[in-house]
DNA sequence: TCGAGGCATCGACAATCGTCAATGTACGCG
DNA sequence: CGCGTACATTGACGATTGTCGATGCCTCGA
């Protein structure tokens, strides 16, 4: 039911606990374990993809639904999970949806990796 | 179910800019998604900051298992999975299991975010 | 005011996951 | 040889996941 991965640490501006740099406490692993699982779906890749590759930087779910051969729920599902996640935002303009990338995230991830 | 009128091509459509572009195609996104679905647990993740953590870069088994509380099967089981995900190696020497990281798996995965 | 389009949410389902205890396999040392 | 150590594998389980169809909620335009 209700995920129960309440939590969002909506920017966590402690730039990296690099996984090869020290070791990971319980708090940390948890935290990047939650941000790298939502990115361990080809089908939520591909939408942070489709994103990326955008002129303005945004799309809407009508747009991202044709492209990916999945039902509107289960796209609107999926950039829901994204957006918990930190790596996207939402933002209703009118009748439409539009998510884009949330500036930075990704390569704050990126250097998690690293360092 | 489909309406067979032919549709006019309504102009309010275009709702948002055509998404195009470099879009991960279906077998790269299934190829990092299996990367990142690995390094999404936490317990996997620590056993990875542990074994980038070593002096010598390698560990085994006895030594990952009294950091993480878990059983001996469970951190063999997760090993394994990163073994699969091309993130780590396994050696065999006499009566233990080293594992350590591949060289630039790492840094090969940042790389996907940034672009 | 009504209807239709865009999207989120719900309920259900099979599939997969993380974990454990138990068992199996290989090696080293008396 | 027989025993103990180090590790892998198995079988089982509850929990979570990805997906769908159906439904509900807004917003817009006629």
């Amino acid at each position: 039911m209700a995920t129960e991965l309440t939590v969002l640490e909506p920017v966590s501006t402690s730039c990296c606990s690099p996984v090869t740099g020290g070791v990971l406490s319980d708090a940390e692993a948890r935290s990047l374990a939650a941000r790298f699982k939502a990115m361990g779906d080809p089908s939520r890749l591909r939408l942070l993809s489709l994103i990326a590759a955008t002129e303005s930087g945004e799309a809407c779910v009508c747009d991202l639904n044709e492209s990916l051969d999945l039902s509107q729920g289960t796209v609107s599902h999926h950039l829901g999970i994204l957006v918990k996640a930190g790596l996207l935002t939402r933002t209703k303009r009118g009748q439409w949806s539009f998510y884009a990338l949330v500036p930075g995230a990704m390569s704050t991830l990126a250097r998690a990796l690293d360092a």
